[in-house]
DNA sequence: ACAAAAGTGTTCAAAGTACACCCATGC
DNA sequence: GCATGGGTGTACTTTGAACACTTTTGT
C-alpha cells in the first residue's frame, strides 16, 4: 500500500493551533434522581453516542483542554473535580466512519480529517464529576448532547463503553479518596441521597444506618436544623459539606476515609 | 516571532516510524538489599540523570512501547508489571538543553530534533515493577544506566523528581492491590525481605509479628521447608508464592488484602 | 552468656455488620 | 391505622495494634 507523505498544507495550519495525534475524551458524570448519569454527545447525522471530547490546544496543557471541554458543554468552571485515569492509542483511519465522528465531535471546523492521517491516535481519559443541577448543556448547532442514565446507556462508539466500564472500576477503588457527594451534590442535601450516590457506584446495597453513623463520624458533613418533605414519611434532615475541610483534604490527597462501605 | 513551517522533510521520514509530540516515561524499580532501587539514564556528556524513556512506534501502543523500553535497557519481558499513573504535556523547545537530553535518551539516531519543535508534547508516565535479580543493564554506547536508591536519588532532569515522587504516593493508595513480593522477590524469600519491600514504600516501619500473620492469612503465600542462614540470629523461613492464585488476581484486578499494614 | 533477629501467643481497641425498635408523614 | 422510609441504639464479629515471651544462631 503507497503512503502519502503525511503532513500536508493544511495539517501544518491546524497544528499551528492544536497538538495533533492527541484526544482528550471526557467522562462526565453527574447525579439525579438516585442514578448517576453520563453526559454523551452525537452528531445529528449519525445515531451512535460518544463521550465528550476534543484535542489539545498548543497553549494548554491535558487538563487545561479537559476542563475547557466540560466548560464548553456543561458551563460548570474549573472547580469541578477531575482526574486522569487512562490512555491507549489505536489505529485510526480518517476514511473509517466510526473514526471519523469520533473526531468530528469538537472542532470540527478547524480540524482537517488528515490531522489523523497517520493511522494512530492516542486518546487521553479525564472522568469528571459535576453538580448536576449547575449544568446548563450548551450544545452545537451540528450535535445533540444529552445525559444518560450510566445503567442505561445507548449504543456507543468505539472504545468509549470501554473506557466507562474501565472509569468505574477505578472510581471504585478510590471511595475512600472522593469526596463523591461534595462533588456531585447541591450544597445541602439529604443522608438518603448521598447514600445512593454509593450505592450507585458500588453497585450494592448499603445498610442506611450504619451508613449515617460513618458518614457523620468522618467529620466533613454538617447537620443542618432543617428538613425536606419528600413524600408519605419521616422528613429526612438536611446537611451540608464542611467546605473547607474538603478543600484541604484534596489538596492534600488525604484519604477521607476508609474504602469499605 | 516568526514561525517555522512545523514540518520538514526530515521529520515526515520520522513520523514514518514514531508518533511525535508524545513520550514514554517509565519509572522502573527493583528491590535489593532492603531499599527501592530505580533505574536511570545519562547521557555521558550530561551530568543529569533521567528516566528511561522513548517514543512510540507507529505499530504499536504506549503499552508495547513502555514493555519495549524495559525490554531494551534490563532484558525484561512482558511478565514484568507495569501501570500507567500520569500524563501531561509541557512547553519543549528543542534547543533547550533540559528537553534536548530528554529527547535524546532513546532512538537518538532516528529521531531529527524538530520532532518535537513545535514547542509541546506530551509525556505519558508509567511505573513499571521488575526482579532486580533478573535484569541484565544494557546501555548504549552513548549512555550510562545505572540502579539507584529511591532515598538518594541523584540530580535529576526537569520533571523527573515530580514523577517519581508522584508515582511513590499513586503506589501507596494501591498497596492493597498490588502483590508487591511477586513482582520485587524472586521465587524463594523471607518474610523480613517482603516486610521491608512495604516498609520501604510506606516509608514506615511495620510491626513484625503481626505483618507476618497478615500476609500469611491472605493465602497467596506459602512457606516452604527451608530456612536462610543469614547472620547471628534465628534463620528465617523461606516462603513462596501461590503463582496461580497471582495471576487470577491480576487478571481479575482483585483487591488482595486492606490497604492498611 | 549475650546480642540480634525470627517465631508464637495474648490482650485490647477500633471498625465493620446485623438487626431490633421507635418516629414522622401522607393516605 | 397502616405503609413507607428516616433516626437511634445495641450486640456481635472481624480487624488492627501493642507487646510479652520464646527460639535459634554467631561470637
Amino acid at each position: 500500500m503507497e503512503r502519502k507523505a503525511p503532513f500536508t498544507e493544511s495539517m501544518n495550519r491546524a497544528v499551528e493551533t492544536f497538538v495533533p495525534y492527541i484526544s482528550v475524551d471526557c467522562i462526565i458524570m453527574g447525579f439525579d434522581a438516585g442514578c448517576i448519569k453520563i453526559l454523551l454527545c452525537k452528531r445529528k447525522e449519525s445515531d451512535k453516542w460518544l463521550l465528550t471530547g476534543g484535542f489539545i490546544r498548543r497553549d494548554e496543557g491535558p487538563d487545561d483542554s479537559a476542563y475547557r471541554i466540560l466548560e464548553s458543554k456543561t458551563g460548570i468552571g474549573r472547580d469541578g473535580f477531575l482526574k486522569q485515569f487512562y490512555f491507549f492509542n489505536k489505529k485510526c483511519n480518517a476514511g473509517d466512519d466510526e473514526n471519523l465522528m469520533m473526531l468530528k465531535r469538537l472542532d470540527v471546523e478547524e480540524i482537517p480529517e488528515n490531522m489523523v492521517n497517520l493511522g494512530r491516535f492516542v486518546s487521553l481519559s479525564y472522568y469528571l464529576l459535576v453538580k448536576y443541577q449547575d449544568v446548563e448543556i450548551a450544545a452545537e448547532e451540528y450535535e445533540e448532547l444529552e445525559w444518560f442514565d450510566i445503567n442505561a446507556l445507548p449504543e456507543l462508539y468505539g472504545t468509549h463503553g470501554m473506557l466507562i466500564n474501565l472509569a468505574v472500576s477505578e472510581i471504585r477503588k478510590q471511595v475512600g479518596f472522593i469526596p463523591f457527594g461534595y462533588e456531585l451534590l447541591p450544597d445541602k442535601f439529604t443522608m438518603p441521597e448521598l447514600r445512593s450516590i454509593y450505592e450507585a457506584i458500588l453497585g450494592r446495597e448499603l445498610d442506611r444506618r450504619n451508613f449515617q453513623r460513618k458518614m457523620l463520624s468522618i467529620g466533613y458533613i454538617q447537620p443542618l436544623n432543617e428538613v425536606r418533605k419528600e413524600g408519605a414519611h419521616k422528613s429526612p434532615h438536611l446537611y451540608t459539606f464542611v467546605k473547607e475541610k474538603y478543600r484541604a483534604a484534596k489538596i492534600k490527597d488525604v484519604q477521607l476515609m476508609s474504602n469499605n462501605l
